[in-house]
DNA sequence: TATTACCCTACCAAGTCAATAGACTTTTAA
DNA sequence: TTAAAAGTCTATTGACTTGGTAGGGTAATA
């Protein structure tokens, strides 16, 4: 399951993606729009940033916006950043992997299976922008 | 990701699938065979049992066995019963349904998407058994 | 009837999650 | 130039979960 803060961040980049090219949008009103905690939602915004995925302008007329194009940004990508890894397991994780113990990769239908289930999520997953999540 | 007890879990019904039907295995057995810490162990398979999914026979010549035939039991069923829900939020949740505060389900993205991933993932989960895992 | 082996309860350390608090910088508009 | 606006940072909190340990109770069977 997403955690509180992937869906969260989820909330607030679409709703910055509705304002994308209209300027810097305040924590404050992102907050007041999506109902999330202010203070839990600035750290969130600002693990974004640092990602690169969002850019902020300090000062009066401040704020957050989208650094990209929604269209650039992966669904998948925000996942990984905020909740970990997608893979169930993580001898089948492509960007978190960890080798099992006592689990011979070669010979493991549970990681053949996990595999298959991983490449079907991340078939929808790394296809999908922020853009695909307007409506 | 699964948690390490759901992956204890698999172990330890896939070698009790290799022994289907040849009598009840021995908790210790299981634990020495795949390496999986004994008293956790005796927590999961009791949970398993409970579940119904195994049986068990005390006394000398005891210990566990598959109550029914692996090809039988579904992975799905497995990982919900250890690891809970499938889906990647609770509001696209067959089985561990939660309404979504703050998202309007008739009409949000993030939801339609989660719903496609989910039948994604359960389309392979649903459909393979302990059997499928063994090779 | 002694063993064997399952069953149960409780506990623990470490970590994570969700959220809050408060002070500090930097920017910019007046 | 200066005060308010706004983002940045550190830290702490309480509740919960995870992974694992300990020890004894209970039932069945050779």
């Amino acid at each position: 399951m997403l955690s509180k803060k992937s869906q969260y961040a989820f909330n607030a980049l679409v709703y910055l993606a509705t304002k994308y090219k209209e300027g810097p949008v305040l924590i404050s009103e992102i907050s007041k729009k999506k109902k999330i905690p202010l203070k839990f939602l600035e750290n969130i915004l600002l693990e974004l940033k640092k990602a690169g995925m969002l850019d902020s302008k300090k000062g009066k007329g401040g704020g957050y916006f989208l650094k990209k194009d929604p269209s650039k940004i992966k669904v998948a990508n925000v996942i990984r950043l905020l909740n970990g890894p997608i893979a169930m397991l993580p001898c089948v994780s492509l960007y978190f992997y960890e080798r099992c113990k006592n689990c011979d990769e070669k010979n493991c239908g549970l990681h053949d299976m996990m595999i298959e289930v991983r490449d079907a999520t991340l078939n929808i997953l790394e296809n999908r922008t922020l853009n695909d999540l307007l409506l």
